[in-house]
DNA sequence: GTTTGTGAAAGGATTCACAGCA
DNA sequence: TGCTGTGAATCCTTTCACAAAC
């Protein structure tokens, strides 16, 4: 092992951990990137491009840095260099299976979002446990039903679960991934997931955004009154 | 508005500002909260409402001292209590209006998503571009044509616009939800929406999310590999 | 002149640990 | 005894500011 750190640190020098602030930032970096290289721009400074996503310059060259030394001084950045090191450091260049269990509202808008192809994401199985959805034809996909978890996540070396039920059945949902060899799992259900050490879980939830939206608008409109000081808006 | 201020404050001891990152968790001990009072549960300690939400007692602590000093030592804390206050600081007790602009897949979940009604939302108005989609019914609302969204916006006071469209059209809606006087978005288009100061946008982006978890697969997948060292995983 | 890369400083957030109260 | 509320310490993130490189 050690011979083996040795040569990937001399081919290109490793950090240890990229910051998890930064983790989440790169992949607003990449969409702004893949917009530039559409649009034939090919180098960004760090001010330009901290112009696109929102931000300042400072923190996008700290960000950057983490991955390595890619810019050029009086320069800038290699629009197409940048999407590269961005997406081999997320892990886009690995083809990942993702398996996506419940296909309401919520799962056919995932399932046809483009966002998640077009990143190298592989969509292998769409499941749902009502039989009247089973069969139906989604994205190019047959739904299977839940019951073929298990044998999906074996057959096509899945590696990440999006859970869109209802909050009710997620956790089982869940547990039936996390059995099935299943160790980083997207959950969009309303519920906290109770998972086993190793696992990995992100949550998205659509009501959590906007109640924060609703504490900052009450904010304004207090302030406005007078009632409470008035607060900066992070626009 | 000096009274008015007097009247508050020695009403309730108020703090000037709760932390971002606090707001951000409070949604999240509502929810537990409600699924708590809706058990019969009538008190939780900061220890079992943090094994609830998944994280340390302390930090729930922090949280709730912020909104005040509503726990008893030696008990913990009322369900009711806590529901309310929390309710009050995020703004939920305010029935915010808000405007739902596209109604494709995704539009349709928000549209039925019970956690937005649940939490004193008022969907005032659905609007989407397509004329093919204009009329018809989601969740007992008609749907209307963007080129209502001025009207709406005045007709039913909205305060809150959430973006549902495809990216192209995302910032034409925002700039005209802004023009109509919303002042807080909620963007579910991949892209960064430009606004002037004083308005406050957020963000949800379903990709960027799965790109994060493809990074600490990736990781993990590395570090058995032994090519980097291994990592912690926040499971 | 322009722009990167990065130490140093500043600002937040989390965790520790315990006094204080029921 | 049990649990909250909170200063103090620690850790993480952002911002500043400037030398080095083009």
């Amino acid at each position: 092992m050690t011979e083996q750190v040795r040569a990937r640190e001399t081919a290109r020098p490793r950090r240890t951990g990229v910051p998890e602030a930064t983790v989440a930032r790169l992949p607003v970096y990449l969409r702004a990137l893949h917009v530039l290289a559409e649009s034939g721009s090919t180098t960004i400074s760090s001010e330009a491009l901290a112009q696109l996503v929102g931000g300042g310059s400072a923190k996008v060259r700290k960000d950057l840095s983490h991955l390595g030394s890619y810019g050029t001084r009086g320069v800038g950045y290699q629009v197409e260099e940048l999407v590269f090191h961005i997406s081999r450091e997320l892990g886009l260049t690995q083809g990942w299976a993702v398996v996506l269990v419940g296909v309401g509202n919520l799962g056919h808008a995932l399932a046809g979002y483009g966002g998640f192809t077009s990143r190298g994401f592989r969509i292998a199985a769409l499941l749902d446990s009502d039989p009247t959805r089973v069969g139906e034809l989604i994205a190019g996909q047959r739904v299977r039903p839940v019951a073929d978890l298990d044998a999906v996540v074996r057959e096509t070396g899945v590696s990440i679960g999006v859970i869109a039920t209802p909050g009710g059945s997620a956790q089982e949902v869940c547990d039936r991934l996390v059995a099935a060899g299943v160790t980083s799992i997207l959950n969009f259900a309303p519920v906290v997931l109770q998972v086993p050490d190793g696992v990995d879980v992100r949550k998205v939830d659509l009501a959590v955004e906007l109640q924060i939206l609703s504490f900052h608008q009450n904010r304004r409109a207090l302030s406005a009154t007078g009632l409470v000081p008035a607060q900066g808006i992070s626009a």
